[in-house]
DNA sequence: TATTTGATAGTTTTGTTTAAAAAGTCAGGA
DNA sequence: TCCTGACTTTTTAAACAAAACTATCAAATA
């Protein structure tokens, strides 16, 4: 890589650093250019030297807070050996990330249906690793111990997942409201699911 | 009640059974009450001296295909002493009753936010038949075998509903499309339900 | 008096136009 | 290769009109 290449990537960053507090802050929709570059002291013109577009951009960002995400996890990928601890892992990371970029997802809210295509390889690429995560852990302890799976591991770990999604607050506000849970109720919907955790684990064993 | 309130009655039955069948095939914004007034070959404005207003049929009908649901919850509850079956008999209903009116909810996809406020009324009377059902047979079960229970059932109960609700199909494509299912995903989302049955059942022991 | 209707009033939805704001492009400069 | 000012195109939002539908009511019927 050329010393050139290292400079753009290096911009880059720059502009995805201070993409990334606009959208933090303001959500996508309330974002401009103008204000990124602003914000860069250039010009609106140079952002599209280096991005495509602004939709781009903002899956740029996404792209860096799933790779931090996703090095989290797989840090601790093959390192358990209790399945609960490996459970718990994954919704305290998943809990912590939602947490600290909340508004970010506004995005998700706003758009709700129809989003660009190229979200979906990231999210996809998100719960792959979540998967393979879980999976593996169940994997080695069936094997370790012997057992009878009460099903393939990726079934399991697809309905934990899932299951661990529907979970939501408000027992009949609970589809009025949007898909994404309010701020107030994130700490709410951790809590039942760590409940979930202790149901599951146990009917795993 | 004199013979005059119950032709009354006999009547607004009439109207709901016309009506349910245009919701059932059409959906609610594409059925119009002329519709309804020509199938039953009487003027729009009768409709209106039986019922408030649209959404207040739509609501009648509703109640009415919640009563039925109610009553098969409620003729069974007390009657089981296996928690699975109890468990199953609540998927299995339910399953049922989504895919034989599955057009009819089509208010709800459509309108997806901002629901009349009476709705919630009937959904949360299922949900709370839901929970006392199956809270009952978890609590019985308790005191039965002397078990020390891994929470309050009711806590339980909310959970594994709200997992339930979390079960969908296709792993990018989850969120992507509509809160509401697709009727050809209907089954298998059935099938992982009743793993998540296997799961908790066994983690409830 | 209870039930029914045609005519009509009122509201919501749909489509169109227009202006402002923001996204996106490009020729040319450093 | 990196960068900008000026420009064009697209999106958004407001205002308005026509059409479709909901909802009302005075009068007719039984």
């Amino acid at each position: 890589m050329s010393a050139a290449n290292e400079q753009q990537d290096l911009k880059r960053e720059k502009i995805i650093e201070a993409s990334y507090q606009r959208f933090l802050h303001y959500g996508y929709s309330k974002t401009t250019m103008n204000e990124i570059a602003g914000d860069l002291s250039m010009s609106k013109a140079l952002l599209y030297y280096y991005f495509p577009d602004k939709s781009e951009l903002y899956m740029a960002v996404m792209r860096k807070l799933a790779n931090d995400y996703l090095k989290q996890l797989e840090d601790k990928a093959g390192h358990f050996t209790d399945l609960r601890e490996a459970f718990l892992f994954q919704v305290n990371t998943h809990h912590d990330f939602i947490v600290n970029n909340y508004n970010f997802f506004d995005f998700f809210r706003l758009n709700e249906q129809n989003l660009p295509d190229t979200i979906w390889e990231t999210v996809s690429q998100i719960r792959s690793a979540e998967i393979t995560l879980l999976a593996d852990v169940i994997q080695t302890r069936v094997e370790k111990n012997n057992l009878k799976p009460i099903a393939p591991p990726l079934e399991i770990v697809e309905v934990f997942l899932d299951a661990l999604h529907g979970i939501k607050v408000g027992g009949v506000l609970q589809s009025k409201k949007l898909n994404f849970p309010h701020r107030e109720d994130l700490d709410e919907i951790h809590k039942k699911r760590l409940l979930l955790i202790d149901v599951f684990v146990k009917g795993l064993n």
